[in-house]
DNA sequence: CTGAAAGCGCTTACAG
DNA sequence: CTGAAAGCGCTTACAG
């Protein structure tokens, strides 16, 4: 029962190794008759062949790897999502690693590439520009396709699946401005995302349009932090508007100013730049722009598989559609 | 650069590929200079070993499967997460797999088994008692060590991890009953999550030891269907309380009731099961029973490399403590 | 259409 | 301490 080998099914179906190995890898080079013998076997014994052994074989492992920072951020868990329904219909299996903060970047990929993976989806985008780089170059050496799924990367052509994340951000801004809003605030994270800093040039393009200083601040996602950092800005600054990098930041935002007595949208509109499940838990609900998450994961799996399987691909930088979603906090 | 093997090493540090394996695997049983000597090439070429290769000819694949019911559920990646940090330090890779509502179950079994996986995480919380049953036969069959993640099952000495979810509920409804509250609801999920099951089984034993009538509200974790549902029944039931095997739908319910005009927690208590992030966000900020979600990942992992590595395991049922967190909702 | 044989890149007794 | 050789369970030209 632990190991029915490709032997054993030949011995029971009496043909040699290699015609149970082609009913399964090319069914249609084996006589009918023989192919339903073999298949009846196969069934009874409940054979499935060795991932191992035949990724050794036929030096593909049917496998994908996906190399992200964290995964207990929501949005990781998205990607995943997507990822996982089309890697599973197109029968890929999934080996996931992460990339702790301070690790040895060179060594981390080297650690993808000794596992034999067919192609990477890369989710990691928290390395600056140079990492991101160097981490390319070490991919493609090794010659394994490469994805990077919600990552912004533009120095060279990269297939990669995303959003715009700066014209969102520039849109959302500008659709605030000329709404009446005076004094947009961004706040975006401490440490910088690739889509983060989209997000904030878009931004401070829509600001400098209008002749705006750009007003940024920069806090954590972690809710205890950014109460603080929140109260303290709440205090001393003017502010009618603000715009969250991340939807938590932007409720935790709200939280503070309805209990320092403000209204939400009347006295300051709030918006967030994900949609995550939080926007409608929060009171007022939070007007968002919905980012697709669970479509980039999935597209850039597709993606993926085409390189994987040498079909043609007509466009490797996707930017898939975003929307605004009009709840109450603006 | 793309494929340096152990022939390429053994080459240039002229010595036999038995002796690079050697100093990979028992480097305690070569002569220091020669191991320095590899080793030297080694680092220079940066050579890894093909794990593919390495796990059929060893037949270990350092690689343990996950397997689950839904990725993008808040708890799943957070259990997620405390497995990968642990994986990661017992230097074992992690294949993830999805098992579909209603996809057959045997077949999906297979599939874990024919990548030869060397231990299996089971973080599926939504099977049968008796699918369990026959997922846990068929994965013993194969002869690889199962630890059960945060998934409930009584029957046989499976290993596990999780927490008393039952004492938890338990402990937690009387509390509510001894503060004064005469009609505690238990909102629960449609679907029967075998973690939702137990903390049913905990409010209701509180509920009877007091001579009361259980009351149970089941919704879903969609937030626009549940507040239908909340909405109806803030109408017509008399309630000043709510336990939530979910913390989202804690939220919810909450919004509706403040919506409705009632005050949290003067006229209604609420309270929830999990402590996620969503907790600290809500207004008021929720009270919670906190699961140590990472840290049940954490452990499990670690139990599972036990198994593995067939060390000794002095308790295979591991129950994690769980802790009150007040807050404002009660 | 089918089988015998080589080979994928390692590990691991077995000699020496 | 080191090397030659068999073998892990498959795939894939190569003959026939």
């Amino acid at each position: 029962m632990a190991n029915t080998t490709i032997y054993d099914v030949a011995g029971a179906a009496k043909v040699s190794l290699a015609t149970v190995s082609r009913v399964m890898n090319n069914p249609e080079k084996v006589n009918p008759e023989t192919r339903a013998r073999v298949l009846k076997v196969i069934k009874e014994l409940g054979y499935r062949p060795n991932a191992i052994a035949r990724g050794l074989a036929s030096r593909k492992s049917t496998t994908v790897g996906i190399v992200m920072a964290d995964v207990s951020r929501a949005a990781t868990a998205q990607l995943l999502g997507g990822i996982i329904d089309i890697a599973k219909k197109y029968d890929y299996a999934m080996k996931v690693f992460s990339m702790a903060e301070h690790e040895d970047i060179k060594e981390a990929i080297r650690t993808v590439v000794a596992e034999q993976v067919d192609g990477i989806l890369f989710l990691n985008d928290e390395l600056e520009s140079e990492q991101m780089h160097s981490v390319i170059n070490q991919i493609q050496d090794a010659q394994i396709p490469v994805v990077l799924c919600n990552v912004i990367y533009d120095d060279l052509d990269v297939p990669s699946v995303s959003i715009d994340y700066e014209k969102a951000t520039y849109e959302i801004t500008k659709e605030l401005l000329e709404a009446g809003r005076k004094d947009v605030y961004l706040a975006s994270t401490v440490r910088k995302y690739t889509v983060n800093l989209h997000k904030v040039n878009g931004y401070v393009k829509a600001m400098e349009e209008k002749g705006l200083e750009p007003l940024i601040i920069r806090t954590s996602g972690d809710v205890a932090v950014n109460t603080l950092h929140f109260e303290e800005f709440i205090k001393n600054k003017k502010f009618d508007a603000l715009i969250s990098v991340r939807d938590s930041i932007a409720i935790s935002f709200m939280n503070c100013a309805i209990k320092a007595g403000f209204k939400v949208p009347e006295d300051v509109s709030v918006v967030g730049l994900q949609n995550t499940k939080y926007a409608v838990l929060s009171r007022p609900n939070l007007t968002c722009v919905d980012t697709p998450v669970y479509d980039i994961g999935a597209v850039s799996m597709r993606l993926l598989t085409k390189y994987m399987q040498h079909e043609e691909v007509t466009e490797s930088k996707i930017l898939l559609p975003y929307r605004v979603v009009e709840r109450e906090s603006n």
